[in-house]
DNA sequence: TCAGCGCATTAACATCGATCAATGCGCCCG
DNA sequence: CGGGCGCATTGATCGATGTTAATGCGCTGA
């Protein structure tokens, strides 16, 4: 894929990307993915692309950076949700509402392409398969939230702190193929206790915990999966891009 | 709609009166929606349906009666999903998994529609705007999971169980409108623990609590929600059905 | 260079919800 | 009619995680 600069418009799209990872695609779905990648905007770490409760009139594709969504509650309390990575499509769910149902917002400097509802009505129309596979994409995250809702109603602090490493550095992978062992997690502790339903000094003493234990090893920003095995063990985690059955999706036409 | 008889095959459409609600069906399509919904299959309380890690090779639409899906984790605890109500697609995570990521059972006595991978791929091509109205209830149900989510990570035990029979009720009134601030609930307590991540004991706690401070009232199975408000402000909750905005979606050919 | 600030770390203490255990109640079935 | 079983209820205690508060460390910007 070509460098994205400042500024400037780059072919190439993030979403044929990751689609095409799990199915081939036909030069008119890739062109009809492209268009949607046409426009971009560089957002700053800490801004808020789309507010809760404000309605989106954009869709986005995440071309570069790491973004989160969340929800406040009444007692000031923020729940994460997700975070999400290069090649993710944003506001699904604030375009079928009139308010949204969540804040998104940028973890570190990143690159949106927006575009609007009716760009995205055309393509579910014009290109059913895609169609399907935006589905398919959907349920993934929906699989991949009752995970998450199993880890916070029925497993400990550090099984879920475990799980969220082992994610992360997952997903991360997804778009950077070097990392392996060790990755920069780009998140302070709150965040990662705004994700796991934790306190940030709770989550402090979890990683402490998992460092003395062997499993992991910290320094300089970075994480290391050190006992990888142990730690999934630990985490009740699955990948869920993985074990993938696509076989029933329309065929190209 | 037809009453549904044992072993009779009968017109209409649940999952036709469901996306109905939300948007007028041409004739076409609801005549594809009826053909999901040709065979019928009459389930025991305590069936499962398909079994996690299981694969599954069909999809089905609830006619009638109450299910669940949930995961069992490793040391043997269970955490329930969703709950499941006439007219919900079921099974469509397990179609894209080899293996399902969740076990679907009945509550109650139920009636369920079996349709295969390939009918639902075929839906999704020659009706884009249903693959819509799809992505829709599959964006809806993200958005309720992500409430759960919420819930468990930053809310307490009180407003969970609160919510949970705020959700129930809603859910219920969509099938039965006859249904206005007492229901039977069809749950035991066990059940709603492993719903909301608390134990049967601390639930039957918060059911308590709740009617000693005069939010909710129980009697013989039944339920009645006495100040709506006031739970509706214990729990954090939303209606996930209501609010939406679904002007974008392809118009009828 | 130094001040200020955000974040990490650690300790002491508080609390919510889990666990363990006992009792009761209603229903189904022999 | 009686026994057993599943579920609800309640009390006593325990433990995991939250809360509060103090300290330190490394940026960044004046």
């Amino acid at each position: 894929m070509p460098r994205v600069g400042e500024g400037t418009i780059v072919s190439g799209s993030c979403l044929a990307d990751v689609l095409g990872e799990r199915v081939e695609l036909t030069p008119a779905e890739k062109s009809a993915l492209e268009r949607l990648e046409e426009r971009q905007r560089h957002i700053r770490r800490g801004a808020i692309l789309l507010r809760e409760n404000e309605s989106g009139g954009e869709l986005f594709v995440l071309r570069k950076g790491l973004m989160m969504s969340y929800v406040l509650l009444d007692d000031g309390s923020r729940q994460i949700l997700r975070f999400l990575f290069p090649g993710d499509m944003l506001g699904i769910s604030s375009m079928i509402y009139r308010e949204s149902p969540e804040t998104l917002c940028a973890l570190s400097d990143c690159v949106v392409c927006p575009f609007d509802h009716a760009a995205f009505s055309e393509l579910l129309t014009e290109h059913p398969r895609l169609a399907a596979l935006i589905l398919v994409f959907s349920q993934i995250e929906r699989v991949a939230l009752t995970d998450r809702l199993a880890a916070l109603g029925r497993t400990s602090a550090k099984a879920r702190v475990a799980a969220l490493l082992l994610d992360l550095r997952n997903r991360l992978r997804g778009t950077d193929k070097s990392i392996d062992k060790a990755f920069a997690l780009g998140l302070t502790q709150e965040e990662i206790g705004d994700a796991t339903g934790l306190t940030a000094v709770h989550v402090n003493r979890m990683l402490r915990q998992l460092e003395e234990e062997g499993l992991i090893g910290r320094g300089s920003g970075r994480v290391t999966l050190i006992d990888e095995r142990a730690l999934a063990r630990a985490a009740n985690y699955v990948d869920r891009y993985e074990g993938l059955d696509l076989s029933w999706l329309p065929k190209a036409r």
